[in-house]
DNA sequence: TTAGGGATGGTTGAGCTGAAGGACTTCCGT
DNA sequence: ACGGAAGTCCTTCAGCTCAACCATCCCTAA
């Protein structure tokens, strides 16, 4: 179970600010499978993962689904409706037993307005997030379904999630089928090793080679 | 041509302190078509757009790109590098001739440490960003090309930018003779008026009637 | 304890189709 | 009158949908 020092957006704080943020935060337990907020309801704070994994989701009116992201401990959930007052923009539903922490806005201005530094943390963290929210987009008009799903393995493989075929292919955003026929694909050529829900990387490289052509890594001579 | 004032994120500056940060403004002027940052180079602050529209775009290594969002007098380009140091995510391109304000990442700081509460307002507005991409990822997936078009025209119909077919083909994520193609059909149809680059809605109820099976409004009936 | 019976998740094949791509022509601004 | 943008037509194919089937796991009742 991580601690409050371990969050990276709290890691300029000495012991005694986090003793006192550590007074505004309110530890909730939830078990597998439990929805920790809903897509569309109001926003009242924002929570920090102590323990488990959980899932971001976007629900369309269609039964499809994206999976925006998959956070663990260290990590916040909830943080962009820190000022707008507004709702939650997705579900957040549990992969396992979690503990959180919950922030109430109104605590948390609080402890803002004594300790500001932590606002440019979470500016930094919130940055990084909308690059990478960016670069999906990109990825999605640019790549194929194949190239996308073997760099959500490549990016999956280190973190060591075990997500369903259907939750890999709401991340991926592709049908379950696709997603199904392609990890069976790579399994039969020896790149991958899949046990139920645990994937195994073989072969890196191959991987690489198929996410390589598209990688963000410019070429040259394309820059007009 | 606006002002500093004009910006959302310093609508909370008073007089003097908007002069303080009028200092560390450096004014830039471009011709229609010109490049303000490229992707991949290196960045060394922010910029402030007084006057024109601005295409923030990434590149594939194919022949692809990707609009990632047009942005106009009052808005910021290039907020996401401020703290990471790193380099642009996308290149910014002029639509037609442009002012900014360039300011530099140091100098900023500076303004920042006297002046925290500027970084709250940054803070929302990139929130807001974040939750824009989160909802085009997950749209991406769920909607048709048509569907993306018809959102694309009802979202820039009231802004009066005009762009190329190739441009709004980047924007929504489609091939250009598929823009092309929805275009025609949707002029026929008598939805929409076309002449040369600008857009004119003749029946929003129509294009509402495309996009709406997929709005943000959750069906009630869906959750969980 | 074991056998049935759901429920959930995974797998496979076949066919369909939306949208991309290629090749050309036409239009229009400079 | 030239070059780039816009438009048209036709072909092709990636990936979705449909449909059927199998594998597990868990619950309940005999």
């Amino acid at each position: 179970m991580v601690e409050l020092k371990d969050f990276r957006i709290f890691s300029d704080l000495k012991g005694k600010e986090l003793d006192k943020l550590q007074e505004a935060v309110r530890k909730i337990n939830y078990g597998r499978g439990e929805i920790i907020f809903q897509e569309g309801a109001p926003a009242f704070g924002f929570y920090l993962i102590f323990e488990g994994m959980v899932k971001l989701v976007k629900r369309s009116m269609r039964a499809k689904s994206q999976i925006l992201k998959i956070v663990g401990p260290g990590e916040t959930i909830g943080e962009t409706t820190l000022f707008d007052k507004g709702s939650h923009n997705a579900y957040a539903k549990t992969l396992e037993p979690v503990t959180v922490g919950f922030i109430e806005r109104g605590d948390f201005f609080y402890f803002l307005e004594r300790h500001p530094k932590t606002i440019f943390r979470m500016y930094e963290k919130l940055s990084q997030e909308l690059k990478a929210f960016q670069n999906k987009l990109a990825e999605r008009s640019y790549s194929s379904s194949k190239e996308r799903l073997a760099r959500l393995i490549l990016h999956l493989g280190k973190s060591g999630v075990e997500l369903s075929r259907a939750e890999l292919a709401e991340m991926a955003g592709v049908s379950s089928k696709t997603a199904i026929r392609t990890l069976s694909e790579l399994e039969s050529r020896g790149i991958i090793a899949i046990e139920s829900r645990r994937i195994k990387i073989l072969r890196e490289e191959y991987l690489q080679k198929i996410v390589e052509p598209f990688s963000t890594t410019l070429n040259p001579s394309l820059i007009i």
